[in-house]
DNA sequence: TATATTTAAGACAAAAGACTCTTAAATATG
DNA sequence: CATATTTAAGAGTCTTTTGTCTTAAATATA
């Protein structure tokens, strides 16, 4: 997937299904899976690298299952983004040359640097609370009708 | 490589390296592969997307190799980008959502879209000329010291 | 025409990303 | 304690991306 990996979609859409399941105190990884048609394995894989960065919290047996680690207006896409897929996106030249910055940059650095701020920014302005909140006002979606 | 693809990478840098060798009316791939550091081979084959594309011209024998097939001012890092990546990461969903938009959106919809236009226009607005005149007068580099 | 140079094209290989399957460990409950 | 449920962990597979190698085709020049 280009901008963010396959994985990483699938992490913030659990996280944002969990983090709307405000009744439930563990959400099971079967029922995520289910309900946004992601292979329960792997999903499980990727939870288990959200819950080893304190994002989420895991609990085994009956009634087990994911819930956040935090409350969900302290817990942003870019922190989800960072967890799965690093901080290359939000650092990187995006001509792939070591050490691209202001001192020694490539021709694109200064046009791209703005736009990767914004994106940066744009994932930091973004938690769990308002997500879900928007989800359920307005109906939104996270997965395929 | 995240945003765009290291084949895209290297075609950009290419077309650059080849924007700025005004003096050869054919600039050989081998020369281009040796001083970018890229796999010969592989960089034919990106440079022949392009030149399928009418973005580049090639011709072979003695003397032969690679040439803008418009004016530098009239090619953009778009034009680049859409023939190798394609045009997924201007349209598509950040969540990988099929028909995701103003009618139907996911959360992140309405932020991601308004990042996603800088960015088109970003590398709609960055042109082969612009950018070799810019290599040109600061020194700035298109491959690793 | 013969030779050297250069791109074109296709088969193949390696690496990375995405996904599957099996077994182990923890926990609740009868 | 026995059993069912659920996450953890690791091995293995499939697919896509990236990179390599070989042969063919075109062209300039002696």
């Amino acid at each position: 997937m280009i901008l963010i990996s396959k994985t990483c979609n699938y992490g913030i859409r659990a996280s944002l299904y969990v983090a709307s399941k405000t009744d439930l105190q563990f959400v099971p990884i079967r029922q995520i899976s289910e309900e946004l048609n992601i292979s329960f394995h792997f999903l499980t894989k990727i939870l288990q690298v959200l819950t080893q960065k304190n994002i989420m919290n895991s609990y085994r047996g009956p009634n087990g299952g994911i819930s956040l680690a935090k409350p969900a207006d302290e817990i942003f896409i870019f922190d989800i983004i960072a967890a799965i897929d690093g901080l290359k996106l939000f650092s990187e030249c995006i001509l792939g040359l070591p050490e691209c910055n202001n001192a020694k940059p490539c021709p694109l650095h200064e046009k791209w640097a703005v736009v990767r701020e914004e994106l940066k920014n744009t994932f930091l302005n973004s938690n769990l609370s308002d997500l879900t909140k928007r989800i359920k006002d307005f109906g939104l979606r996270i997965s395929e009708p």
